[in-house]
DNA sequence: AACCGCCGTTCCACTTGGCGGAACAGCCGT
DNA sequence: ACGGCTGTTCCGCCAAGTGGAACGGCGGTT
């Protein structure tokens, strides 16, 4: 996807997308003709033809009380056909590659299935000693920090009911078996954006992880960079740097903004 | 909220509004130039100058892969504005209003909160014998059409929830207060798409409710049509055709789906 | 490899559609 | 009633937008 448009373009088009992003924009659900036409700068008349033009279609509908004008259904209807196509795996593909490369580690894609936690994407550098992941395989939702990025940032009541329901397994010797640690950990991980594993999942494997998160706050997939323990010592901050930049951005290109 | 224009308009932005609804019409997810030219009737060239007017700001993106064009992320962010801004009880208004004229009976609004239900809005008819329901009075979500009509509709864990955490304590002789009786009776409602109650909330009320749902199918309101029971024998299936096809067409403004 | 069809992109002459300043009409507060 | 502010309309002007056609690239077929 390329954002760089190099042909021609047409005043009348461009402005009418400024307009419509004045409004979602806005702190208020109505804005008036004048004010629409000193933020942009252009002037009332063309403001209120844009507006006018916008009216049949639903963009833009009009509040006779107040005088304002403010968007319509057909702007949902618009958002939503985005969402519809939206294919977090896809998207996620060229930043796993990146944060590979930049790390020369392995970058993971896991999603939420249940009360599980699935591997859907990995790349692997160009290294010997490396980690590979099974993907399709399924993880408990609390073991590693693939599974706590996306526990951690589930509604609250979510995680209670899986907590309740859920007896911690120890998945290796250094696995968080404990509730009340484990809800702790949890805490942390929300504070801090990310998660850390050494060795919780997987034994001798180390990993940071931090979640996709959809419009509603929601998350939807969890990234992670991940290798040999000893090597995570060394690189785990950079790495915690990294995964949450990049986690951040693919948030925001699913509507996530928060 | 009018939506007649009367005063002039500009053709060049007629067509951005149309170009963008191709996008939200769409089966597939990439439009190509010539494609959206003849769904239109527009010139190719005027078509690509608007598509490329519109990737800048990020309503669209070109896809170099296929060489097509698709929705942008600004396209999910004029939705989303839309959606901050709907209020339900104001939407829903004029529908009761329609409503209650049609059937001579009183019409609801409910929403849920927490774990109860509140009526939020109500329209009397004009007739002696009619039903008045206290706005803002909170009600068990298990007793009456409108509760019924929103717990069948919540996503299956948190129905699961509810039912453990409650105690179906009998408000009238006929509420149900057997769980698995209360199961099915959701089963049933969400397969009519529409709840009856005959006395299960208030003693000698009859009503039909139905949910309104959001863009994720989530219940976020009940309507519902009620009046003295006897009245309710004959006029259910015709209440319930108005007020399903009424939910419907809210539920559709409010961004669902399904 | 050459050819063809199809597509997105660019070009350019033409004309009318879009522009913007200013006037108008309506609304609200004093 | 008056004044200020807003949304709406008017109208002369010209450049912005138009659309047909050519161009360049891609993929499939022979």
């Amino acid at each position: 996807m390329t954002d760089q448009s190099t042909g021609t373009t047409i005043t009348a088009v461009e402005r009418t997308a400024e307009v419509l992003r004045a409004f979602a924009h806005a702190d208020t659900q109505t804005l008036g003709v004048t004010e629409v036409a000193q933020t942009l700068g252009i002037s009332k008349a063309v403001v209120h033809r844009i507006l006018n033009s916008l009216r049949a279609p639903g963009f833009i509908e009009f509040d006779p009380g107040s005088r304002r004008y403010l968007l319509g259904p057909t702007a949902l209807d618009v958002g939503l056909a985005f969402l519809r196509h939206v294919d977090v795996r896809e998207l996620a593909r060229p930043v796993l590659k990146e944060l590979s490369e930049q790390t020369q580690e392995t970058a993971t894609l896991s999603i939420r299935s249940e009360w599980h936690r699935i591997y859907i994407d990995q790349v692997t550098p160009a290294r010997e000693v490396k980690m590979t992941v099974a993907l399709g395989r399924s993880f408990p939702l609390y073991a590693g920090s693939s599974s706590k990025s996306l526990l951690a940032f589930l509604p609250q009541h979510e995680i209670d009911e899986y907590l309740e329901q859920t007896e911690l397994r120890a998945v290796t010797d250094l696995t968080i078996t404990d509730v009340s640690s484990l809800r702790s950990e949890l805490a942390e991980v929300r504070s801090r954006g990310y998660a850390v594993s050494k060795g919780e999942r997987q034994a001798g494997a180390g990993s940071v992880a931090a979640p996709v998160l959809d419009h509603n706050g929601y998350p939807v997939a969890s990234m992670s960079l991940c290798g040999p323990v000893e090597r995570f010592s060394e690189e785990s901050d950079h790495a915690a740097e990294l995964i949450t930049a990049a986690t951040r951005r693919l948030s925001r290109q699913i509507g996530y903004q928060g």
